[in-house]
DNA sequence: AGTTAAGTAGACAGATCTGTTTACTCTGTG
DNA sequence: CACAGAGTAAACAGATCTGTCTACTTAACT
């Protein structure tokens, strides 16, 4: 029952509840509701909601990240399937309860001021799963690996907002469908 | 000077804002202020916020849909030049200096409600741009249409919100690339 | 046993939000 | 001129928001 527990907690369920429903219309005071905790403590480890917002985005984003990576690691012998792996993945994050599509493209539809800390942290976020997918292409001897990999990026994000509006986990296998034939592509 | 432009005027305004700021951080008395109008006349216009939102929502879709329909019309003289013309067009969007992203996206963000009407509105939007791109598909003698549109509105998606991450038209020159390949693929 | 750290409960301040209402202005028309 | 329609300006109510502050409690450690 240490000070970070508390933290903790408080982290936990306020990237829940963002994710839910986006940043401007999730109160502190709900989050301390649900959360239990007082707002005195909250304001002890957070200078404000925007420092909350920002710690919950770290957090989420190390735990996906973590998680998305072990996922596709497991998911194929080679590193070609791998690589169409990631696409169950998402397929596979699409299908959870708590889905309500991708927190960071919620941030950056909210916070739209460029040098916005919020956005920074949101593009960042991005930029560090492109680069995971590139180190997937360079493993599975993609010869123009930028190239792929910006391309399965826009896949993903396009699959996130579609299944998103769809309320479906299909566009993940429309997706896959089309990372196919572009893999193929690259390595023919 | 007739009741119609007073609200036109709001309606205006109120997209423009909504685009850029989002729908929950854009207060009333913002968007009363930059456009000059007085809170009564507002709400002689409209019930609440809400009915502004979604008024404001319905007149985009409708300009939105014009406009991009008639550019796509004369991106091409055959209707697979006309296929691919949709990613230029979506080019030129993502250059302007007011894009902030897709505010249909960003309101299935915010109002994560399924049953919200806003909600509604914007996945109406989608369904029928999806509509549309099937509609092009079967000009260009496309076998499989129902696929391809969806495979081209999910790339569109992607395209919007790498875009908005990137601060980068190009998306949209990387997913022309690869709806060639799958155009290519699909009249094969 | 006593001190300290960390927490709770909740009142409070001040800003901002949506929405209502009152009183005044302007403008066109019969 | 008189009146009706549409608009402005601004006060107001009531809710909610972020953030601060006081007073009390609990638990751990020396």
């Amino acid at each position: 029952m240490s000070t970070l527990t508390k933290k903790q907690q408080l982290i936990d369920v306020a990237i829940q509840m963002f994710c839910e429903g986006g940043f401007h219309a999730t109160g502190i005071d709900k989050i301390l509701k649900k959360s239990g905790i007082s707002k005195k403590t909250m304001y002890a480890h957070f200078r404000s909601k925007d420092d909350l917002i920002l710690a919950a985005l770290d957090q989420y984003d190390k735990d996906f990240r973590e998680n998305f990576i072990q996922q596709v690691e497991n998911s194929g012998d080679t590193a070609e399937e791998r690589l169409l792996g990631v696409f169950d993945v998402i397929h596979s994050w699409f299908s959870q309860d708590d889905f309500y599509g991708c927190v960071f493209i919620k941030a950056v539809g909210e916070f739209s001021d460029v040098n916005d800390v919020i956005c920074e942290a949101s593009r960042r976020f991005k930029k560090t799963m492109r680069n995971y997918l590139y180190d997937l292409c360079v493993d599975a001897r993609v010869e123009d690996s930028e190239t792929l990999a910006t391309e399965l990026a826009l896949l993903i994000n396009g699959a996130i907002v579609s299944s998103q509006f769809m309320k479906s986990s299909e566009p993940a296998i429309t997706a896959k469908n089309m990372a196919r034939k572009l893999v193929a592509d690259a390595l023919k």
